[in-house]
DNA sequence: TAGATTGTTAATCGATTAACAATC
DNA sequence: TAGATTGTTAATCGATTAACAATC
């Protein structure tokens, strides 16, 4: 284990291994070489290996890598060997649909709560959940120990909303809405824009006016 | 301008400047500089000025960028001045989540059809569209240039979607499913990972049993 | 022993940032 | 003219990939 400052796009890769291995043990597959996780999951082999070895020498050499075993250390990596609680706020069409990956992330992120500034949403029923007012934000993330906040409101009302999530004591914030957050450093926020993923899609089409590209 | 290929991060990032752009031009501001957008967009000036430059000169020295002459050579360049028809398979809760977004979308990309492999979902009004079933796609992609696929199907489902999408003559895949797909490299595919960006935010908490990170 | 595969160092590649002449 | 800001080159920084000794 060395203990140099890890890159974003090492943590991001984490996951998804994350997933894979997750795939391969139901499999019963107990090992895995880098060469196969590569091929699978289009990375190179050597990327593997070295972001894995960020964190210990978790391989052994002429074997590969036991499943079960990088499936615990990279839980353990993410923080997620323990239950990590979110609250969503924006119970839209959106936010309906994250809400139904909690199915998914049996990974220890369970979303606990589900928050909408507006009246008409307020009370609905989301899946076990029931959308609460804003205003309970605070009294719940409190007693919920609730860390992560994902954002799925209409961009006017993001930062607003962000700005609670950070009084509250939220730690990090998942941000579907298509504008820039404002927050203190100590805060992590990812953001996730579908329409500036689509747009960017556009301009590997073919043809067009004039072809620059490819 | 000049003839290098544009790597995939400027691109990415060309939305966002549109995105901004466009707030910019609805509130009537004529001209911008690097340095604002910049501190807006939590960007580098220069990167910014790098950025379009690949381009072309957009800007003007001493003044900045025409907003409306700088929106409208993004656009160009994504090649969204003209209308760029879009395919959305998979009519659950996310499905009806995107297909709302046909609102922000102004930008010349439109959702034109909605399909569902489930008998039950089939016949759904959603928004304007009706979903229709998956024998319905090649059809469709033809009869209406529909040049842009997306996929909110369960994982299982997506690489079979992809298949269709790309037998039926789609060009680029927005996939929403957690799963790598395959594809031939003229196809292009950006995937969008909700479950893998929320693990990743864990990283980022706090403490937890060995704090390693920050 | 032979074959496979790791962990790690060095080489390469690419992206970001700083600096500044050109010029509005 | 003085101040602002671009476009671009050079410097820096960081991430990916190749190569290989170590070893199971």
């Amino acid at each position: 284990m060395k203990s140099e400052k890890i890159s974003e796009a090492v943590v991001r890769r984490l996951p998804v291994y994350l997933r894979y291995l997750n795939e391969l043990h139901k499999r019963e597959v107990a090992t895995v070489s880098s060469q196969e996780l590569g091929q699978k999951l289009d990375l190179n082999p050597a990327q593997i290996r070295k972001d894995l070895a960020y964190f210990g020498d978790f391989g052994r050499k002429g074997i590969g890598y036991d499943v079960s075993y990088l499936i615990e250390k990279i839980r353990q990596i993410l923080k997620i060997d323990q239950q990590i609680n979110v609250a969503l706020v924006g119970a839209g069409n959106l936010g309906q649909a994250l809400s139904n990956y909690n199915a998914y992330l049996k990974d220890n992120m369970k979303i606990v709560a589900i928050f909408d500034s507006s009246e008409a949403k307020v009370g609905k029923q989301i899946n076990t959940l029931t959308v609460q007012p804003m205003d309970e934000l605070g009294r719940m993330v409190e007693e919920h120990r609730i860390r992560i906040g994902i954002i799925t409101v209409p961009d006017f009302e993001a930062q607003r909303v962000a700005d609670t999530m950070i009084e509250a004591g939220i730690e990090a914030i998942l941000n579907f809405a298509p504008t820039i957050l404002k927050a203190p450093p100590h805060i992590r926020i990812h953001a996730t824009d579908f329409t500036t993923d689509l747009l960017s899609l556009a301009y590997y089409l073919e043809g067009g006016k004039d072809d620059d590209n490819e």
